[in-house]
This record gives structure tokens, C-alpha cells and sequence, in this order.
DNA sequence: CAAAATAATTGTATTATGCAACTTTCCCTT
DNA sequence: AAGGGAAAGTTGCATAATACAATTATTTTG
């Protein structure tokens, strides 16, 4: 219909699922779309991840931390290894890599191998850091995830992970 | 310690909860962290999303769908109660309002109550692309997360909102 | 009426993101 | 063994996001 409505385009009430207010503001369909409420609690964590690191090389941004694991757990893993764990693309993955070498957390080399690949070894510092992002990791799952009910937070685990693998599986 | 471990540092296996593979890597501590799952999801879905709408005005970021129906739902809103629903701060709102004046998908006036504070109004232009976001937005829900079996849908959407409306009311 | 609170903007610095094009190296088939 | 195609990474380009601090203008409060 091309006629203006005023009225919002709310979804219809549910007797078991009462709907979402903001600040006495619905949100149009987003009330009932998992991206919404993925995207928003995305946004959220991860600023208050990024503060928790602030003063950290590896500050801000999706993959820097993951890929800081997985080299100090892997050593000589390979950039395109982790760009598959990150779903990113490999220019994606290269620049954090960059970024991370840049800092002097990680090493590269040429892999014995293969000569056009690269192996990534972790520093010292790298080490270190690692130790200490998991501290952090550690306190922000404990600190910041308070909200979630207890009782709550083992089902919500599970249903993450299930829903993860499952998302992998389909783009893999 | 100070000896460098080439062991993964990987969390106890729990009996009733296999860990977690990536094309055959472990991801450290991330692998029990809420954190790791949400911002993955995220990053995923956001980017499906944000290829549904390349060629819409209000692709990319996170602010722009949420901010174009509540100007369509409720017009004369101010970008202090957007801001608020985003849970990002005035500057950020600011600039997506920018762009969204510049597409010429709503309108900024000067509240008549308050010469301080905008009041904002959908266009025409904008009322339809409103209307070809819902559309999208269905559609991500029902082709996108078909990856969520359908007997966990509601209780991970239940789930979703709880935790959600929890975040919320810690950072009121 | 002065001081404090509120609404929004501007400035700055950093980072991310995706895509396409390109180089080098390896692998496999003929 | 040679050549085509695949794979690993890099570079270039165009957009945009993001946070935070400082500033202007207006309204409210004491």
C-alpha cells in the first residue's frame, strides 16, 4: 500500500512473549529478528572488550585477539589457517597480521614447505600478552556477563555454540 | 610461570561438552567465552546483511536500520531517544542522521519545543526503502539462520532477548 | 540571574571492510 | 617436462565506522 501509516509496523502480540520496549520505543520488526539482538549485544561486548584492552597492542578490532591464540597455541600456523577460523578474507587476516608483527607480538617466516606460504611464530612479548589477554578474557566473561542469570548461562552456551557450528557448517 | 608452553592453553574437557574444532584448531579460552561466539555470529550475519543491502542507502554499520524505522514509526523523534535505542553515543548518531539527511531518506527539523533538540521525519523516499528493509530483513531471518533448527528457535530467541534486556538494564 | 545540565556538532586519530587485480609458487595432468 | 590452473599472500582503492574530547547553543534549576 502506498498510504503513510503513522502507526508502527509492530509485530503482532504473543500471548508468552510480551514485547520490547526501549525508553517506551519499539523497534518495528527488528523486536523479533536474531539480528538485532546478535548485533546489539555484539556492540556492546565489544566495546567493552576494546576498553578492557585499551592500552594493549591488540586493541580494538574482530581479529587480533583470536589470532594472537592461535598463533601461541599453533606455532608456525599458517595466515590462511587463521583466516578460516576468523571467516575473514586473506587480505583481511594479512592486515592484522601486519598490524600484529608491526607491534612485535608475532613473527613471520617463509614456511620450509611451501615457499609461498608463511608460518607465524609468537615473541616474547607476545607470549606475554597472550597471557594477559586471557586474564582479561577471564574477567570480562566473569564481570561483564553478570547479567546473565546463572541458571541462564549454560543453556545460553550451549545454544551459542550449537548455533555457531551450525553457521560454520553452512559457509564452510 | 615463565616457561613458555607449546601445550595449547585449553580448558579441562567437560564431559557433556565437546570442545570446540575449527578445520582441526582449538581456540584457546575463547572457545567457553560468550564473547567469541556473539562477536562471530556478528560478524557473520552482518556481513550477510550487509550484501542484502548493498545497493540501499542505509547499507553498512549498525545504526542506520534501527534509526530509519523509528523515524518511520515515530515521527518527530529526536536523535538524543535514537541514540539511546543504539546505546551509542551522540556523535555516532549524529553522523548516521548526516548521512541519512544526505540520502534523502529523512528530514531534520528544529523541534518546536525545545531549539536545542532535532526532530526527525521520515520521507516518502525513505517510507518505501523502510518498507523494502522489512522485506529484507524477513528474508535474512528465514534464509539466513535456517541454520537454527527450528525446535530451538523460540528458546534461542527467548534467550537472546532475556540476555539482551539484562544488558540493557546494567548500562541504564 | 548565574550555574549546571542537556542537545547536538566538530575535530582528530585509528581501524575496519570488502572487493578486485596482481605476483609468486606449487601441483597435476598430458 | 611443460603448461594450465589452483593456492598463498599482497596491494590498491573506496567507504565507513568508532571512540573520545572539546565546543556551541539552549534550557532548566537553584
Amino acid at each position: 500500500m502506498t498510504t503513510k501509516s503513522t502507526a508502527p509496523n509492530f509485530i503482532e502480540d504473543d500471548f508468552d512473549d510480551p514485547h520490547i520496549e526501549i525508553g517506551g520505543l519499539r523497534i518495528d520488526i527488528l523486536e523479533g529478528a536474531f539480528s538485532w539482538y546478535i548485533r546489539s549485544l555484539d556492540a556492546v561486548v565489544s566495546r567493552d572488550l576494546d576498553r578492557r584492552m585499551a592500552d594493549l597492542e591488540v586493541a580494538k578490532g574482530k581479529g587480533k585477539i583470536t589470532t594472537l591464540f592461535l598463533v601461541d597455541d599453533y606455532p608456525g600456523i599458517r595466515p590462511s589457517q587463521v583466516a578460516d577460523v576468523l571467516m575473514r578474507d586473506r587480505p583481511a587476516t594479512g592486515r592484522i597480521i601486519d598490524r600484529m608483527v608491526a607491534a612485535g607480538v608475532i613473527r613471520r617466516e617463509t614456511s620450509s614447505e611451501d615457499q609461498r606460504a608463511q608460518a607465524l611464530y609468537i615473541t616474547d612479548k607476545g607470549h606475554e600478552l597472550a597471557e594477559k589477554v586471557r586474564g582479561i578474557i577471564r574477567a570480562q566473561e566473569a564481570e561483564f556477563f553478570d547479567f546473565i542469570a546463572p541458571e541462564d548461562r549454560d543453556q545460553f552456551m550451549q545454544m551459542l555454540k550449537r548455533v555457531y557450528l551450525n553457521m560454520r557448517k553452512k559457509w564452510d
